[in-house]
DNA sequence: CGTCGATATACTCAAACCGAGTACAAGAAG
DNA sequence: CTTCTTGTACTCGGTTTGAGTATATCGACG
C-alpha cells in the first residue's frame, strides 16, 4: 500500500458564553485557532486533547466532540503541503467550558463569534452586513438560478425564512463568492474578520455543529455557571443561535422534561423581580442526554 | 512542534438496500470494510474517496458523508500501531449507492448488515437476541445501577420503548461488556458476525448516522431505483431504520413535502393492485436538503 | 408611599402535527 | 366471483407549538 503518511493535527473550537455573547478561544490576535500536534501520549484523541485544553484555559472542558477532519489539498493556499509528499490533516474538535478565562501558555484570547460571523447575530435586528451581502451574492449569481434560488434560501432573503443552523453553507457560499477573504481580489467586499488558513471555516462547522446540537441535546448546561436563572439560561441559547426566543414558551418546554431543578435560592437580581435559581440535573444525564431532549429554538 | 507524524487511511461504510435489505460493501468474506491509503492526488478527500469507490462498484455514489475519525491507541489490539511512533488514523465515510452489483477489483461482497447486528432488525418481531443480550447485560451490570438504567434505555427493556437511532451506544456497552468478540473471554456469548479490528464499530456509526439523517434529510432516495412505488420507498426506510412504519402517515408525510412526483406510469405489480410510479423531484433537491425535510420514522 | 420600570411567572388559545385506526378501490390468483 | 394483496383516501383525538395576555414581585426614584 502507498505512501499514506501525514501530518496530523488536533484543531479546537473552544466555546463559552459570557456576558450573553458567545466567545470562542484563538491565538494569535484572534485570528487563528487553537490547535496542537497529534500526540500519542494518551489513551485516545479525545482524553488527549481535553488534558490539553485544560492546561491552556484552565478550566476543565464540560464537552467534547470530533467536529470534522479537514484534509483537502487547497485547504491553506499561502502554506503549501506537497513538498515533502505528505499531507496535512487536521482533526476539528468542539469544546465546551464554562467561563471565559486568561492564563494559559499562549496567551489565548477570548473573542465574539460574530466578530467573525457579524451576518449570524440576528438577536437585536437583521444584520446590515446582511444588505450588502445579499447585494454582492446577487451579482455573483446573476444569470445562475440554482446560485440563486439557494442564496435566497440560505440567507433568508425574499421573504424566506431565516434559518439559523446553516451558517457553515452561508460561510461557504460567501467563500465561493470571493466575499470572505482577499482572495476574490478585484475590490470585492471582505465581511467579517477573516483568520489564518481555513480557520474561519473550521469555526463556521463548530457553530453550525453547536447550533443544531443544542436544540437535541442538553449541552447548554455545559456553558452556564453551577447555577443560575431561567432568563440567563434562554439568553445563552440566544447568544449560540443568534435569536431572540418567546419567554413562556422556551419555560414550557425547559421545565416540561425535568432537566433542571430548583435549587431554594433567588437571584439577587440585576433589575425586576428575583428569579428563582436552578441547576441542571446532573442525575438525569445519562439517559436524557441520548434521548430527544429538545430546547425550543423558535422565535420570539 | 514534535511529531504529529500518523498513517492515514480512508475506511468506508457502504450502503445499498436491495430487496428490502439493507447492505454494506464488505471484503475478505465480510469481515472488513473497504479502506485504502490516503492518498494526495485529488483535490479533496471527498473526491478521491469518490473515484476509489466508482472504481470498486461500478456504480456512481450517490452520497458521501464523513462519518467519524478514529484514532484510539487501543483501537487494534492485534496491530501494535506505537512500534514505528507513528500512530494510526482512519477517517470514516458513509456512502450511499443505488445498486448491490459486483465487479471491482477485491471481490466485494454486500452483506446484509443485520448479519452484523441482528438485536437491531425490529421490523418483524423484537429479535430473540434480545433476550439473551438482556440477560447479560443485567449480569453485567449488576451492583451498578447507572448500567442497569442505561442498559434499559439502550436496549428497551423494562417497558421502555427501542431508539433506533441508538445503535451505536447499543454496540458500545455490548463490546464494554464483552458481547462483541471474543475479547471478554471466560465463555462468554458473542452476537453477530464480528469483524476485524474496529471495524464493526465503524459500522454501527454508519448505521446511527444513517437512522438519524433519513428523519431530516432526503437521502434515501440516493438508494432508491429512478422510479418507485410508495410502498418500495417505505420498505427501504424500514429496512434502514430497522422499524416498521404505518403507512397512511408514511404516505402522507411524503407528499406533504413534495419530494416526489408521479411519472404517469404504474408499476406491473408484484401482487396487489398496481401501484403509481413516482420519482424524486431533482429540481428541488438543493433547498431540501438543506431545509428540514422530514420522512415519518414511527412504529406501526 | 406610590408609581414606574423591569423582570418573573402563570395562563389561554388556535393552528399544526402526528399516531392510530377505518374504509374503500383495484388488480391478481385461484 | 371470491379472496388475497396492495394501493389510496379519509377520520379523529391527543400532543406539540407558536403566539399572545395577564399578573406578581422586586428596586429605584420622586
Amino acid at each position: 500500500m502507498p505512501s499514506g503518511i501525514a501530518h496530523a493535527e488536533l484543531i479546537a473550537v473552544l466555546v463559552a458564553v459570557t456576558a450573553n455573547e458567545p466567545r470562542v478561544m484563538t491565538l494569535r490576535g484572534g485570528e487563528v485557532l487553537p490547535y496542537g500536534p497529534f500526540e500519542s501520549k494518551h489513551r485516545s484523541l479525545q482524553s488527549g486533547l481535553r488534558a490539553w485544553i485544560e492546561s491552556q484555559t484552565g478550566h476543565p472542558v464540560g464537552y467534547l466532540e470530533q467536529l470534522y477532519t479537514f484534509a483537502d489539498r487547497d485547504r491553506d493556499p499561502q502554506n503549501p503541503e506537497d513538498t515533502n509528499g505528505a499531507r496535512h490533516i487536521s482533526i476539528g474538535y468542539l469544546g465546551l467550558v464554562r467561563e471565559q478565562d486568561a492564563a494559559g501558555d499562549g496567551r489565548p484570547a477570548w473573542h465574539d463569534w460574530y466578530r467573525y460571523f457579524p451576518w449570524e447575530d440576528h438577536r437585536d435586528r437583521r444584520p446590515e452586513a446582511l444588505d450588502a451581502i445579499a447585494e454582492h451574492l446577487e451579482h455573483w449569481a446573476k444569470g445562475d438560478p440554482l446560485r440563486q434560488q439557494r442564496a435566497e434560501y440560505l440567507f433568508g432573503l425574499n421573504g424566506k425564512a431565516w434559518n439559523e443552523d446553516l451558517a457553515l453553507q452561508r460561510y461557504e457560499m460567501m467563500f465561493e463568492a470571493g466575499l470572505a477573504d482577499g482572495a476574490g481580489g478585484e475590490g470585492r467586499a471582505v465581511f467579517g474578520q477573516p483568520m489564518v488558513g481555513d480557520h474561519r471555516r473550521i469555526l463556521a462547522t463548530g457553530i453550525a455543529r453547536l447550533r443544531a446540537k443544542i436544540k437535541y441535546h442538553p449541552v447548554v448546561f455545559e456553558l452556564m455557571p453551577e447555577s443560575f436563572t431561567l432568563l440567563e439560561l434562554q439568553r445563552t441559547v440566544e447568544a449560540l443561535s443568534g435569536l431572540r426566543l418567546h419567554k413562556p414558551n422556551f419555560r414550557r418546554q425547559i421545565d416540561q422534561q425535568d432537566l433542571i431543578e430548583e435549587t431554594g435560592e433567588m437571584s439577587s437580581g440585576t433589575g425586576g423581580r428575583p428569579a428563582k435559581l436552578f441547576r441542571y440535573r446532573p442525575a438525569i444525564l445519562e439517559a436524557q442526554s441520548l434521548s430527544g431532549t429538545r430546547l425550543p429554538v423558535s422565535r420570539g
